[in-house]
DNA sequence: CTAAATGCAAATCATTTGCAAAGAG
DNA sequence: CTCTTTGCAAATGATTTGCATTTAG
């Protein structure tokens, strides 16, 4: 896992096994856990606490690993981070559709530049019907 | 306030001056404040328990007349439905813009239509820092 | 060895809920 | 008068933190 060492090394993390399990899990869900799942993911074969998962999810988001995916029912969850791009969700069936639409990309930062920002990312969510 | 009068026949709600309070706040206020904060605005004056707000802040979302907008802060945040707007969000200050933006809000909708989709609403978040 | 990381339990913070009292229709 | 709404306080649930102990470098 050369990627987490680096970062380890560049952020002056140290490399331990539960950041190992943690980013592990993350990798390798098809959805997106919160703690307290991640957490069961984890305790399942290791010894590591709640709060643990709680310190790595933090520190891997402070360093830039992960994004955390806030939905309404009250629990964070988390995904690694990457490309900020338009999802497109069908209201009827619930699917998700990951757009890649230069033009609105270009647009969305080009909107907060000229707000006197610097863009960091953004989530565009559009909800939609088929006719 | 025939608006929310009519909501409450429909929905079997009864009109109560903490509904109309909670609701006008909602409505004059610039930005999208939390639970805490709605209930703050609205104790300036007012005798109500943040019980209550919350309470109202539910049952005007269940009723459709609010959204709730949540943020990574762990707050969840209140505005009047139906305004599909994108909202830059200020990462160092969490202060949140919500903007005008016609030409980004017709290029969303275009990219909905093109992709055989009707736009039902959308919500763009864009996170940025001051330089 | 030394500072960072961990486990556990206690502490916070946002939000919800039980219950008796107050208010709308 | 009946049923909804409210206030207050206690309960919940997610996340954070204090502290003594363990561990990576």
């Amino acid at each position: 896992m050369t990627e987490l060492e680096d970062l380890c090394l560049r952020k002056g993390l140290r490399l331990t096994e539960h950041r190992r399990i943690v980013l592990e899990i993350l990798d390798s869900a098809t959805d997106h856990p919160c703690a307290r799942e991640i957490h069961r993911r984890a305790a399942d074969g290791h010894r590591i606490g709640l709060a643990t998962v709680y310190r790595t999810l933090n520190s891997l988001t402070a360093a830039g690993v992960l994004t955390r995916l806030t939905l309404s029912d009250g629990r964070t969850r988390y995904e690694r981070a990457g490309a900020s791009h338009p999802h497109l969700i069908d209201v009827d069936t619930g699917e998700i559709l990951a757009l890649d639409e230069d033009e609105l990309a270009r647009l969305i930062e080009d909107t907060a530049t000229s707000l006197g920002f610097r863009l960091v990312g953004y989530r565009l969510r559009m909800f939609g019907v088929k006719p």
